[in-house]
DNA sequence: GCTAGGCTTTACAACGTTGCAGAAGCGCGA
DNA sequence: TCGCGCTTCTGCAACGTTGTAAAGCCTAGC
């Protein structure tokens, strides 16, 4: 298959050379130049498959100043939203020719500044940025002289692009859900205090914009703090929400790992879901549909903010000048066994 | 922080300039040549600095034939352990020094294929590949002119560094652990028929070899064929079991996302766990610990096995001359609350 | 038959870095 | 005093590719 033997050892010089053209010849062919003349064009591609020539790829890049790889950074990849956002947006970035490296910021704010000026910018083109701990404070660090976008809501307004869902009017709609189902003492679980702008704020207030729409007076003691989104972090606030004692009849998980943490704890206290309590999560990853009992959320329109992301990337990369774009992506109540009547 | 403000112009010549000395020097001090007069250190350091210089990787990779990235082929992120494990492998490429970029074969045999010859082989100084479709008649694909590390042990013996888990011995002692909560009508999900070195293959042959060792007698009827181990193929093969009518007292899920689909069926059908029917799982991702009711599963080793694999590959990309090896990593029984007694 | 203008092809010079070979500076023993 | 060997620094030539500009070729139109 290698027709060297030697790896990386052919060069555009030794197809030039077999093909009997010159360097930029072959050039050409390689990039589609239109005005090549056919014959050309096939004694050149018949060099290339004799040789098994392939493009040194550090060498484009050089001499382009693009490398074709743009970076996705996240907190982990062992969080299942963040996996199945990787998926999607890999795929992405395959269907339009550019590979992705991943980086992992462990939801450490100083990992997530340090992702923004490291060295490995140089071999990306771009950035695909999804901050987990960074403020509106942090603004000023996000001002970089290179593609960004970013995802999520925690930080807007800036000089970048930005992709998100509306999570007030998704939670709100989460809320309702419970609402239609007869529910009125909902608790929410993985709650941040002092936040304004995360998502957890952010879902917080269409929470209780639902609450009051429907006439439900907000309770202070249904509101659970819990810090990283993880299934322990779930399970810990519902052991205290249970523990403080407080009527509940329906817990909304901020996102879904909270949600099946919530389930973990009441299925082991023998708390009927959703016969005594309802619960509903945010973000429908894969494992939602399989809890037991099958747990309702909100689905983000996943694919959607992955293609989004990846197109908005790719055309500041070409150098599209436009206003910085603020792309608001729909969402989906999708209701199962969790919060059935 | 960027001193220049126009990204990536600042070059070693400029620094050079800057610090009075010759471009060579620059390079000298940044890749840490030892005979540099301390001040001369310095005086190139703190131009660095006031220049807000980055080197270029892309003239740095052609210069030296390496790019510092190295590859992660696997089926899908979207799936648990691979999340889990590209993870591990990200945290351990970091700890060296290397980035990872991944790229997913959706368990399709000929992506499995094109992933060991594109073009992207020119971008990663070597390759760590998790092959779910290949079997021994692709080894000569395997046999590739860059640094290679498989992962699992569908193909062996060929010319490449090999890190997996006994698959054997960690099925053996899994069904083991069924036996010894006094189980005897054992079913396995997830079985591939005519498969003989994959995954399956092996864990079914330790699930016979525990049966064999506790006089126990093999039922073909309890093993259920089952295609890629999503929790739906869970799901289908454990009600294929249960419509099957044949009498059954434990569930062996040759991986953790069949067991989670197992679970959920046998809530949906009211079917005790581990009451009426015990569940284990294999691979032990964080769900396993979060279902309801939690499922007891085989650890890997997974922070084991990425830096296995990483340090093999970064031993071989350093063209240390050594046989090919085959690591064996260890593994664990994990007892939770779908085996209790 | 000649020229304008389009199509093809080419030579050259970068892109920013590092290996190599060697030059300059220095201390020390003969 | 000289030369030797060590430390420190430098110039040059690559690495493999593509942009630029220009040269050759060809055809159509006069």
């Amino acid at each position: 298959m290698n027709g060297s033997g030697v790896r990386g050892t052919v060069t555009m010089h030794d197809v030039a050379a077999r093909a009997g053209v010159s360097i930029k010849t072959v050039s050409n062919v390689v990039n589609d130049y239109p005005h090549i003349r056919p014959a050309t064009r096939e004694k050149v591609q018949r060099a290339i498959d004799e040789l098994g020539y392939r493009m040194n790829l550090s060498a484009r890049s050089l001499r382009q100043g693009r490398t074709g790889i743009i970076g996705l950074a996240l907190p982990e990849l062992s969080l299942p939203y963040f996996a199945e956002l990787a998926d999607s947006v890999i795929r992405a970035a395959e269907a339009r020719g550019v590979v992705v490296l991943i980086e992992q910021t462990s939801a450490d704010r100083q990992h997530e500044l340090e992702v923004l000026t490291s060295d490995r910018r140089q071999l990306t083109d771009g950035l695909i940025f999804s901050p987990l701990e960074l403020g509106p404070d942090d603004a000023d660090a996000l001002k970089v002289d290179y593609p960004l976008v970013v995802l999520g809501e925690r930080i807007f307004g800036g000089e970048w692009d930005h992709v998100t869902m509306n999570n007030v009017d998704a939670a709100r709609a989460a809320t309702q859900h419970l609402i239609d189902q007869g529910r009125r003492r909902i608790a929410v679980i993985g709650a941040h205090a002092g936040e304004t702008m995360g998502s957890a704020a952010l879902r917080v207030l269409g929470y209780q914009a639902a609450l009051a729409a429907n006439g439900i007076p907000f309770d202070p003691e249904l509101v659970i703090e819990g810090g990283l989104w993880h299934r322990a972090t779930g399970a810990d606030c519902t052991n205290r929400l249970l523990d403080s004692g407080v009527k509940v009849d329906a817990v909304f998980g901020l996102n879904d790992a909270l949600a099946l943490g919530a389930l973990h704890v009441l299925h082991a206290r023998d708390v009927d879901v959703p016969g005594d309590i309802a619960v509903i999560g945010f973000d429908d990853i894969e494992d939602a549909a399989y809890a037991s009992p099958t747990l309702s959320s909100i689905s983000p329109g996943r694919e959607q903010i992955a293609s989004m992301a990846v197109d908005l990337l790719l055309a500041r990369i070409a150098g599209e000048e436009q206003p910085f774009r603020r792309v608001i992506t729909d969402f989906e109540v999708m209701p199962r066994e969790s919060t059935a009547v």
